[in-house]
DNA sequence: ATAAAACTTGACCAAATGGTCAGATCAGTT
DNA sequence: AACTGATCTGACCATTTGGTCAAGTTTTAT
């Protein structure tokens, strides 16, 4: 069988998906100085020149992997939007972060990371993408200010105060798992977390809080 | 004159702490691996053989950095001691949280780096005193709900809430510039980020919330 | 079947980097 | 001036690591 002008999905597509997998994962522990392209391959099973065959350099990979991440980042961004009303808006905005957290840790730790060093690889897509999302985002939310429909706020600052909590329940899992006795926390803390993490921002906008979440 | 018992204090202490600060910059900028000793030797002015005169190894030094963010963070840790109801105590808590992301960017950097790496050097740090401040902390936030005078949450998530937003000036002060036009905050900004970030945590568990800011 | 293309891998290399060291220089003491 | 201990530094080394390569092996096309 020549399968075509298909791609087998079962060979290259899903090795590289494999490879992928674990750079996110060193990545995410060692930054991207701190991982060696020997861990990778060591994670993915596959001796180092094998990895080099598919991904010519260090620098191609990670840029994968970021690429990845801000894709599922903008993923999330959707769901700001299928709403009408400024508190579903951000309640599904929350939620869908604080699902990011818990699923994709990993990618969030490798985002950070890169922000924190300046960007190098994904300045591009700050200044581009991630601006323009932005951008028309806080003027969404200041059209809700204006009609009165939440309290009076500056937008890009709820905002951050929106990824800065819930990216750091995955970014610092860590000190978080720590201040728990050392347990990662279970499906009821993160519900936990979530309803407060709305209940506080919500509240702190002017907008009425449900109670319970509705996911899940 | 012999200076008696006395260090003089233009040679050993200040060299030592010329070096502490080049490191602080380039570990933030470069996380613990990429940053070389050369580099922070350069940036010291030193040559890198008299950098490890005075501390030994790269960890030595990283160390020290460490436990010089860490005691800023307590320092800031008592503001939060100073009053007694919960608005002023968490308004002074996040005025100092703020002023420290604007002051010590680099050092908010290092924590942040260390913490999402797993905390190889300051674990100790994390389940003893970080660990008995928050849970003690936890205790004083507990009782103010439990008396009436704020809303009902988890008071651990009102204070990773208080960690994350604050800290994210620091640690994603690149991404906030960019979004910013480039531009770093000025004075106004700071001030309205402080004033935002305050009026939506307090409003957010149920405390009044005066207004304009109190400090500066 | 056979040729061509795609894939795999052990061995290897050049560059980068943490750390050493012997000798030079400087400061304080007598 | 002579001595002593602290400080400084250029040259050097061992290890790590990203990346290469030639020699295979497997898959695909004809």
């Amino acid at each position: 069988m020549t399968n075509g002008n298909f791609k087998k999905p079962s060979t290259r597509g899903e090795k590289k998906k494999a490879i992928l997998t674990a750079a996110e994962k060193i990545f995410a522990e060692y930054g991207f100085k701190g991982a060696t392209t020997q861990m990778i391959a060591d994670l993915a099973g596959i001796p180092k020149a094998n990895l080099h065959y598919y991904f010519p350099t260090k620098e191609a990979l990670y840029s994968q992997v970021v690429q990845t991440i801000f894709d599922i980042w903008l993923e999330a961004a959707d769901s700001f939007d299928q709403k009408e009303d400024p508190a579903s808006a951000l309640e599904s905005y929350i939620d869908k972060k604080m699902e990011i957290s818990r699923d994709h840790p990993n990618g969030s730790k490798v985002w950070a990371n890169e922000v924190t060093h300046g960007a190098p690889i994904i300045q591009d897509y700050l200044e581009t993408t991630l601006k323009e999302w932005t951008t028309s985002r806080e003027a969404v939310i200041q059209s809700w200010i204006d009609e009165g429909r939440m309290d009076k706020i500056d937008p890009k600052h709820l905002l951050y105060m929106i990824w800065a909590t819930t990216q750091h329940y995955a970014d610092f899992v860590h000190q978080v798992e720590t201040l728990n006795d050392g347990q990662p926390f279970d499906d009821g803390q993160w519900q936990a977390a979530t309803r407060d993490v709305k209940k506080i921002i919500l509240t702190g906008v002017g907008l009425k809080f449900g109670g319970d979440d509705g996911n899940r």
